[in-house]
DNA sequence: AGCCTTTGACCAGCG
DNA sequence: TCGCTGGTCAAAGGC
């Protein structure tokens, strides 16, 4: 699974038949946090499909950016979860 | 000992 | 009202 810098606790995985892929759950293991994320993928083609997408907002600073694309400070968005739910898609990236 | 990860079952909403 | 899908929680094992 790809790491975006936050921390995260799986709590759960299904197989989406609608979409005929796999859909983990996890969740910020900040308490003060109700951010959200899933993330999904196709069962035989897991990086050429993956798709995450983030639900709520982070209630708390920015962590250490870990796996950072362009290094700190440049991590795949800060504190912008605020949005409601961020669409990321490896394949269908907007913009 | 604590934390994390994984699987099954249960609950709620919709047709 | 029933069946199905999507989403969440709990327990056990390993490091």
């Amino acid at each position: 699974m790809p790491e975006d810098g936050y921390e995260w606790k799986k709590y759960g995985q299904k197989y989406i038949k609608n979409i005929q892929k796999i859909r983990s759950y996890f969740r910020c293991r900040h308490k003060l946090c109700g951010a959200k994320k899933k993330v999904e993928w196709h069962p035989s083609d897991p990086s050429s499909d993956l798709r995450i997408v983030y639900d709520g907002a982070h209630q708390h600073g920015s962590p250490p950016a870990a796996a950072s694309p362009a290094g700190p400070g440049a991590a795949a968005g800060s504190n912008r979860y605020e949005l409601g739910a961020q669409y990321f898609g490896g394949g269908a990236r907007p913009q």
